[in-house]
DNA sequence: GCTTTAGTACTTACATCGTAAGGCAATTCG
DNA sequence: CGAATTGCCTTACGATGTAAGTACTAAAGC
């Protein structure tokens, strides 16, 4: 048959089936992407896909496995502020490139290597910076939630160009009883509405914010230890409010 | 007609349709939230429920403006920081009791009233307690993606009662290759595994250094404003590290 | 070379979902 | 009492994830 020469035939991947996905994902939003579809994008019936992944959850899984690997890991030889806001930044971008990552709840249960890795290493980061395995927890705990409902946030509002918020903000204006919402009026106002506003600079702000709280929270538990030992002895103690 | 009597035929309303479709989600969770569930929940066949709602987008929709009602709102006779502190803690309790919330990102593009005013009134309280604009909205965005951030990975990692941390705990030991991530490993074992660990508990500990955070950048802008006014008069420019 | 075997892709089919269209009954208004 | 309006029900359609069974393709053994 004359197959080998007119058809290419690339065997069907697990990854080329992962790297499809993710940009049907983007393309179409991850309400769009099917079974059916996906199989269409590779040239092949949906029902194909089955001999590669387990079920559709186990390519979602899959999907935000990948995406993870984009970011940037912390360095060793970075101290540990600069070596984490390098890598949130990275991790901030990697969400705003694939919205519905942060929507994927059911993958934290599932965490694949690239997501372990990633998490090792963060961890290690603050170890390594003199933060407790209890304050280490804390940190982590903290900066993941940040990122993530940031990028919520930001998925769900539309405020990603200068024109989108403009829009938003008018057509908020337009239909919000300024009298009720007073405070809401007047940052939409002279906030939203100010030329150049973008709400995804927000991000840094609030992680420069973040990472001002850890740095005191370093130094109260390093100073604290000094003092009293029962601050870095019992590591899974609140060290933070032992008052 | 025996009607009145024998049966209460209670007519369908859009708020028992909302408390119903709640009880319901938080019962077998927002996937299993189906308009034929819900009409056979209330008595009722799926299309009725059209006649009170327009589509499932705006019965989420209102579902989730019905359960911000419940989040206090933030008293006008406690300073800032205990009355942010106060909702707040209100705000994770009802996300812990919803935990299908912070899932739907597409109603904070359509807000309710409930979710306006609550709005409005956090950005107040950050207002009358002397927060520039700017940095209203900066605390704003920084605290409610904390928020939204840790319910989301409090609804994915099932770790909200002692046993079910120790069970995931182990379980991710068993299959972790502990050389090939030592932080995560450690951590897992001497925080995670202790006893009486609960996630849930990580919340006021990150909740409280953002706090933290916000009152330091708060002092900065009040001091800066003393020195030059610029920080105070253009509100919309960046106070907190404005160097 | 031919035959066997395993794995990959295809076909068909089903349960379940949201919801469009139209019918019927009960309640409200004249 | 009759007319109209509202609210609920019936039926039906297209789309989705995927179970089950079939056919083809490519490597392994003789």
């Amino acid at each position: 048959m004359a197959r080998a020469e007119t058809a290419p035939r690339v065997p069907l991947t697990r990854e080329r089936i992962l790297h499809t996905a993710i940009e049907l994902a983007g393309a179409r939003g991850i309400g769009g992407l099917t079974m059916r579809g996906l199989g269409e994008a590779l040239g092949v019936e949906a029902m194909s896909l089955y001999n590669h992944v387990a079920n559709k959850a186990d390519l979602l899984n899959g999907m935000v496995d990948a995406v993870f690997a984009e970011i940037e890991l912390p360095s060793h030889s970075d101290d540990w502020r600069t070596a984490i806001r390098k890598r949130s930044v990275s991790f901030h971008a990697m969400l705003t490139r694939h919205p519905w990552v942060s929507g994927l709840r059911d993958s934290a249960t599932q965490p694949g290597t690239s997501t372990l890795r990633h998490h090792d290493r963060v961890i290690g980061t603050f170890r390594n910076g003199g933060f407790s395995v209890a304050l280490a927890a804390h940190a982590f705990s903290l900066i993941d939630s940040y990122i993530y409902g940031f990028a919520l946030q930001e998925a769900a509002l539309p405020l990603a160009t200068e024109e989108q918020s403009a829009e938003v903000a008018e057509a908020m204006m337009a239909q919000l009883a300024v009298a009720e919402f007073p405070y809401l009026a007047e940052l939409t106002v002279e906030h939203v509405m100010q030329p150049g506003y973008q709400y995804s600079n927000e991000f840094t702000i609030g992680l420069d914010l973040v990472l001002d709280s850890l740095e005191a929270a370093l130094a109260k538990e390093q100073g604290a230890s000094g003092v009293d030992d029962s601050g870095a002895g019992r590591a899974h103690s609140m060290p933070i409010h032992s008052e």
